[in-house]
DNA sequence: TAGATTGTTAATCGATTAACAATC
DNA sequence: TAGATTGTTAATCGATTAACAATC
């Protein structure tokens, strides 16, 4: 379907085409041109045009995109139907929340194990899922072959727990310690989340000379 | 000190910047260079030399940057030393863990309020604040005059709350509800994060045909 | 058919990279 | 001084926007 790699900025637009065009599902819109989601979305009408043609045309001229269809094209490219097993590893208040605020289903991932080093916190349990202890993450990965882990950890544990993670055939990290990861196999995919960072964007723009996004 | 308006890539990379910078500080790294820092941020030396000029000449030609006064003036820019009040509303799973997990101070943030509907979380305290009850906003607004608030609400609630706080005096938002705030006030900044999004990209580039980033 | 809107090519804009003179 | 590395200008690259022929 996709002959060339498509751009990073394209990708990143995928989910929010993917969240609005389920609204307008919610709002019953059946049809909608590319200038209106646009409109919508603050995005020019162009960069939607063409960034749907990166996966091929799903539009008709005169018409403009059937929604729903068109939701279920990105939801396909986007893997909303896999099942990617996730692990979680650190359960302290972020991890928690995550575990329970994140719809993992509906993204194609399936959470299906949370670890903590503080005995404490093993055995009791969140979003329906036993904390474990981390002693038993070899024997879990052998069993389970997670795919991604989440990781929720201090910043100083993160890259020798990646490392050992890696070796334990997790190909995906969705990384919430403060700490950028920085792997060399290529197979090996980081989302680096920073909240801090996003909240000093935040407070830079507020203060800076002419206030830009 | 700055000219013309600074571009939005620049903007989210200083507080990476910035982290790094303090990595280099507790390492007693003095000095570095614009490559050694490239190398280490997977960045590329020009790029450095470009962002930081926007702002002005903080190197020295045949030694490089030094990391402390480096690491302060970036802070300066963002401006870590100020007390922007912050409220936060919505104190289920997200939100408690946001109020106990990112450090306000350290950005120039304080979190002086933390408000929730349910009356059962009433009364109760999250990261040595009470939540208070919703019907006391208005009240709080006209005291203390908080600049942002951090939205960790339903999509539902999010926009008529935002357009309200608006009204009491806010101009930042730090919106973690599921749902795309437009604000047409230009003074009015905000700042969308959306982990649901974050996932499905980490998930996407797992599955992509060829695994980028 | 006429009107609308896409898919796609070309033009523009902006960000990144390369190069190098300035200078510590 | 010679070597190193910045600050800054020019070249390149890539993403966004504009334009328009194709076509529903």
């Amino acid at each position: 379907m996709s002959k060339q790699p498509i751009s990073t900025p394209v990708i990143r637009r995928l989910p929010r085409y993917y969240r609005f065009l389920g609204d307008l599902e919610r709002e019953q819109v059946e049809r909608i041109s590319s200038r209106e989601l646009a409109q919508r979305m603050g995005l020019s009408a162009s960069q939607i045009r063409q960034d749907f043609n990166c996966f091929g045309g799903f539009g008709q001229q005169g018409y403009g995109y059937n929604v729903t269809e068109l939701r279920e094209i990105i939801g396909e490219i986007l893997g909303v139907k896999s099942n990617t097993g996730c692990i979680l590893i650190g359960a302290g208040n972020l991890g928690k929340a995550i575990a329970a605020h994140v719809d993992f289903e509906k993204r194609g991932c399936r959470l299906i194990g949370i670890f903590d080093c503080d005995p404490l916190l093993v055995g009791t349990s969140t979003a329906g899922l036993p904390i474990m202890p981390l002693e038993t993450l070899d024997r879990f990965c052998e069993e389970h072959h997670p795919q991604v882990a989440v990781l929720c950890i201090p910043k100083d544990a993160a890259q020798q727990l990646a490392d050992k993670l890696i070796s334990l055939g997790l190909i995906g990290f969705w990384n919430f310690s403060h700490y950028d990861l920085r792997i060399t196999d290529p197979h090996v995919i980081v989302e680096n989340v920073h909240l801090g960072d996003s909240l000093m964007t935040l407070a830079y723009c507020m203060h800076a000379p002419s206030e830009q996004k």
